[in-house]
DNA sequence: ATGCTTTTTAAACAATTGTTTAAAATAAGT
DNA sequence: ACTTATTTTAAACAATTGTTTAAAAAGCAT
């Protein structure tokens, strides 16, 4: 049979069409890239990667799931530490940009990739799950009632989080297009915009305590 | 000859595949569709569009560069008016969230085929040059120097404009997968954005005159 | 080495791709 | 009506697409 009987070998193979598939999906998307680009990059046949993956679809599924994995786990990491909201806050925001600014195309291909899957299979990923193992939806709760934090409903904390993190890095093409920058300046830009975003969302969602620093 | 010479009849043929090519790219992109479907979708041969716009490539730069222009004059329209810092934001947050909701695969779009294309041709379209015709940028650093608004890089403030108003709407998939929404209840947060992300961005922006309101 | 399974390849498959060519249909000018 | 220019079509083009088939190569146990 194919695989899953037993590893024999290192499974280099497997694993190298994986990190190719990611690399070229991810700049290119789906339907922008062709199987055989992808086995060139890799320095393999066309047919191995139907052999190892059964189709370019699954592959890209499997490439699609992992990077919105990857990326709720970015959260949820900081989610679970024993620390204030104020700190999970900066702590977030700060791990966040570190991240993306690693991987710049990660936002643009998901939101891509959802767009073009027909079937979107989030349960059984189990995200919101996941999240919620961290307890920081009681514990924004408990902030909430002790007057403590803004009382947002958890989908727009999410949103605000997420726009100001994601977009930034995401609109580089299209700020830098409009306003004539080098990629230095972005940098730059990008830099001071991680503190602005950290004391703007302090400030909105916990105002008592910010006001009188 | 083929176009420009003379315009006779009605123009509805080019303007109609115009119409179809906007739709069916911003929906599926441009690697993600076919020549045969734009044309399909309008009713005509596909050698039609290739009389009236030379390519595939060609069309879609057009429909790209439009879809830019767009976006850009509905932030221009919002600039140019007789209104103050903090009226201006509110408008401008209100217009956005109105013209997205109308055309919510726009801003993806842009971003995506701004990564697909090689050369960007920002200078000619010249959008900056439209942004300061309006003034908006004077009157910015006017309010800084008299201590009205908030010492913040333009185009910082650019990206908090557009990342709170641009986000929420690309994300609709994202956020309704994680979160296990309908439309309906997406719909309702969304309305809800709007209003934090006014209340935000101003007492960001605006700290002195909003704080004690 | 021998037999067996797993991995890899080369070649071919049919379908689809963007684009072009040449002819037909329509409109316009005289 | 006749001539010319514009618009539209059908058909074909060569190239590329995702996928499959059958055979070769490599690994591994005995």
């Amino acid at each position: 049979m194919q695989r899953d009987k037993k590893m024999k070998k290192d499974l280099s193979t497997e694993q190298k069409i994986k990190d190719a598939a990611r690399k070229v999906f991810m700049t290119k998307g789906f339907s922008g890239c062709t199987t055989r680009e992808i086995a060139k990059s890799v320095g393999i046949n066309v047919a191995l990667l139907n052999y190892y993956f059964r189709s370019k679809g699954k592959l890209f599924e499997l490439i699609l799931e992992a990077a919105l994995s990857d990326f709720i786990e970015a959260m949820v990491e900081v989610f679970s530490m024993d620390l204030s909201l104020e700190n999970k806050t900066r702590m977030l925001i700060d791990k966040e940009f570190e991240f993306l600014r690693k991987h710049p195309e990660l936002p643009l291909f998901i939101h891509a990739g959802l767009n073009q899957e027909s079937d979107n299979n989030f349960d059984q990923s189990n995200f919101l799950g996941r999240l919620h193992q961290t307890g920081i939806f009681e514990q924004c709760e408990k902030a909430q009632e002790e007057g403590k934090m803004r009382k947002v409903n958890m989908i727009n904390v999410t949103l605000l989080f997420m726009s100001n993190c994601h977009f930034p890095i995401m609109s580089k093409k299209l700020i830098c297009g409009i306003y004539q920058m080098s990629d230095g300046e972005h940098d730059e830009r990008l830099n001071e915009h991680q503190e602005i975003v950290k004391e703007m969302l302090i400030n909105y969602l916990f105002p008592n305590t910010s006001k009188n620093a």
